[in-house]
DNA sequence: CGTCACCGTGTAATCCTTTACACGATCGGC
DNA sequence: GCCGATCGTGTAAAGGATTACACGGTGACG
C-alpha cells in the first residue's frame, strides 16, 4: 500500500533511478529499448511522480498566485478564466487569493515561497508601510498599479477609453454629462477621470464638478450616486460610470426614479463584463480586451521567473503596458436603430462599432 | 545569497535542527530561554520554513483544488468567495481550476497529488468511463452531484426551492407558467424541473409539456428559449427560469419583444446572483445559502482529509447535505407595492419575504 | 593501432524539514 | 538512596525526486 516510487519503478525496469527520470521528464537522451522497459514499468506500477519531492529539489512550486480584491464584481472572474489557460499551458496550477486587501496578501503570498509568482489586482492599499516585494519572487499587477509596489502594470487603456466613452456621449448631442468615479487613489479611476475631463475640455464642453461623484466601484454606490445626480437641481442627461457594475446601479437609480434610460438619461459604464449585454437596456460600455490582458500579464510573469532561473537576479525597471479597450454601443446610450416609440428626438447617431443586443441572441 | 534554513538557524541559536523545527511549530515543549533565543535567531536571519520541504516530508500538501466549470456564470465566482475563508482558516491554499469539463479535471488534479483535497462543482459529465476517486484523496462535490462519482454533495434543496418559487407565481394568479429547465442530465436541472412539476400538481394546475424548454444556464439559452415562448401560439403569463442567468436572458428577450416584465410576463429565476438585485426589474429569485453551503464543503473535505491521516481508508457511505433557499421577491414578478401605473390589475400579492430593491438603496 | 568524442547509464549528493528514538538530567516518592 | 517518570534536547533517518559527475563502450579519424 506504500506509494510507487522511482526506486519502484528503477528496480521493475531494471535500470537507476536516474534512468527513470530522464524517461520521465526527457531531459537526456534514452535509449529506445529502455525507454520502453520504463515506460512500460510506470504504466504497471502506476507510478506518479511525487510533485512535493520534484519541488523541493527544483526549487520551485509550480504555482501562481492570482490576488483579486473581490469575486462580486464579475470583471475579476473573467480574469482568472483569462490567466487560467495561459498558465496552464505553462505548466503552473492557480492558487486564487480573494481578499479585501491584496498588496498584503501578495506579498505575504510571495515570501510564503508557496508560489513562484503572482499576479495582483491592486486595491486602494494603503501604503503605511512600504511592502517589500521578496527579491526572487516576481510580481505582475493586472489592470490596476499597486501604489507602492515597483512591479510591471499590464492594463486597459483606461484614459483613452474614458475619452472616447465620452466622445460617443458628446457625440450624441449631451454636454451636462456627470461621472460616477472610482475610488480616490486606485489609478484607474483617476485614469479613466481624466480621460472624462479630456474629452470635455477637447470638445470645448464646460467641467462642472458638481457633476463629479466618486464611488466605490459596486452598484450600490452607483446607485446611490446617480440618485443624488437624477433628484438633485440640474440633473445630468449622461452618466459615464467608471465601471460596469456602477453603471447598472445607476440604471436602477434612474428607473426607480421614473427616469427613462437612455431617453432621459444615458448612462455608459466600463469593462466590458458579460452580463453588459443583457441588462435592461443594454449597457455601452468599454469592453476591456480581458484575455490579452490576462495573456499578456500570465506571459510577463512566466517569462520573469525563468529568467530568474537563469540570469543574475537584476529587477529591470518596471515596465506599464496599456492595450485598448473597444467601444460597444448599446441601448444605454441611444435607441435602437428602428425606433419603437419616437418620445423624443433620437439623438444617436448610427453607433460606430455597434455590437448585436444580446449577443447570442439568434 | 543561500535561503536560509533550519541548520542555519539552529547554528546562530547553538541549538539542533530538531529544537527550532519544535519551536516553529509548537509540537514539542521548548524551555523558556531556548524558545527565545531561537526566535532571535529566526528573525535576524529572517527564517522561512520552506514549504516544499514541509510538504514532502508532511506528505501534504496543503492545497484544495475547486473545480469549477465556468467563471462567467456568477455563481460560481461567489462559491469561490465562499469556500476561500473557510479553507483559509484551516490554513490551506485554493487551487483553481476552471474548465469545461470539470470532472475529468477534478480526478487529474486529485492523483496528481498537488492537492490534499478537491471541492468539485460538476457538470454533466459525460459517464463514459466511469472515473476512479484516487482512494486517499477525498473529494466533496458542490452544488452539483456528479454523476458517477460517489462522493458527498452539499447542494441548495433545489426540489423546495423550485416548489417555492412556483407556489409564489401561482399565488399571483398565474396559471401558464413555462419552465426554462437547465441541461438534461444535471441533477440541479431535474431536482428544480421536479419541483416544478410537483408544484403543478399540488395546486391542480395542469402541466403542459409545450412550456418546458431546456436551456443551458446561459443567458442565451434564456433569451432564445423565453424568445420561443413569447411569440408562440399560446405565449405563457410567468416563466421559471432554472437559473437567474436563463432568467435574465429571458428578461432581455421580453424587452425585445415589447413584452413588459413583470405586468405581461412574469420572470422569476434561481441562485439569487449578486446582479440579479440590479437588473430591471430586480429579480424574483431563490437565493442560494452560497457562503454556508461554502463552508459545509469545505468542513466536510478538510474533516475527511484529517480523518484520513488518523483512521483507516474506509470510505462511509456518500452524504447529500441539502440546505434550503430563500424565495427573494422583486418586481420580475410583482409590481412595486405603491402602484405607479395601474395598467392591469395587480396580481402579486404582497411578497412573503419581501427584500429591498436594490439592497443598498438608502 | 592510438586517441578522441560522444552516447547511454549509474552513483551518489542534494534539496530542507520533520520526527522516531535515544539520552542525560531533574524530581518526586518510597 | 534508588527507581521511575518527565522534561528538554540531540542524532540521524526518512520523505522522493533531480542532476553533477564519472565511467565504460563504440565509432571515427589520423
Amino acid at each position: 500500500m506504500r506509494r510507487v516510487t522511482v526506486e519502484d519503478v528503477a528496480r521493475r525496469a531494471g535500470v537507476s533511478t536516474a534512468t527513470v527520470s530522464r524517461t520521465v521528464n526527457g531531459t537526456a537522451r534514452v535509449a529506445e529499448d529502455t525507454l520502453f522497459r520504463v515506460r512500460e514499468a510506470i504504466d504497471q506500477l502506476g507510478f506518479r511522480p511525487n510533485p512535493a519531492a520534484q519541488n523541493l529539489r527544483q526549487r520551485r512550486m509550480r504555482n501562481i498566485a492570482l490576488v483579486t480584491p473581490t469575486m462580486l464584481n464579475p470583471f475579476f472572474p473573467e480574469l482568472v478564466a483569462g490567466v487560467h489557460p495561459e498558465l496552464r499551458a505553462r505548466g503552473y496550477s492557480l492558487l486564487v487569493i480573494d481578499t479585501e486587501e491584496p498588496e498584503r496578501e501578495a506579498v505575504r503570498a510571495a515570501d510564503s515561497r508557496v508560489v513562484d509568482g503572482v499576479l495582483l489586482v491592486a486595491s486602494t492599499g494603503e501604503a503605511r508601510r512600504s511592502l517589500q516585494t521578496p527579491r526572487d519572487v516576481p510580481m505582475v499587477a493586472i489592470d490596476r498599479a499597486p501604489s507602492m509596489l515597483e512591479i510591471d502594470v499590464v492594463q486597459c487603456d483606461n484614459e483613452a477609453g474614458a475619452r472616447e466613452v465620452m466622445q460617443h456621449l458628446i457625440g450624441c448631442g449631451h454636454t451636462r454629462i456627470a461621472h460616477i468615479r472610482g475610488p480616490v487613489g486606485l489609478d484607474v479611476a483617476t485614469q479613466r477621470a481624466r480621460g472624462y475631463q479630456d474629452a470635455l475640455a477637447l470638445h470645448g464642453v464646460p467641467f462642472d464638478g458638481r457633476l463629479v461623484i466618486t464611488g466605490s466601484f459596486d452598484e450600490d454606490s452607483g446607485f446611490a450616486a446617480a440618485s443624488a445626480l437624477l433628484t438633485g437641481p440640474h440633473p445630468p442627461t449622461a452618466i459615464f460610470a467608471a465601471n460596469d457594475l456602477m453603471a447598472i446601479g445607476a440604471i436602477a437609480a434612474a428607473h426607480q426614479h421614473g427616469v427613462r434610460v437612455p431617453d432621459d438619461v444615458a448612462v455608459a459604464g466600463f469593462d466590458g463584463i458579460h452580463v453588459g449585454r443583457y441588462t435592461q437596456p443594454a449597457l455601452t460600455t468599454i469592453v476591456q480586451p480581458v484575455a490579452d490582458l490576462a495573456r499578456r500579464a500570465a506571459e510577463l510573469l512566466v517569462d520573469a521567473i525563468d529568467r530568474r532561473d537563469t540570469q543574475p537576479v537584476r529587477r529591470p525597471v518596471p515596465t506599464v503596458t496599456q492595450l485598448p479597450g473597444r467601444l460597444a454601443v448599446r441601448g444605454s446610450t441611444v435607441l435602437p436603430a428602428p425606433t419603437w416609440h419616437g418620445e423624443r428626438p433620437v439623438r444617436g447617431r448610427p453607433a460606430p462599432h455597434s455590437d448585436p443586443t444580446p449577443a447570442g441572441a439568434r
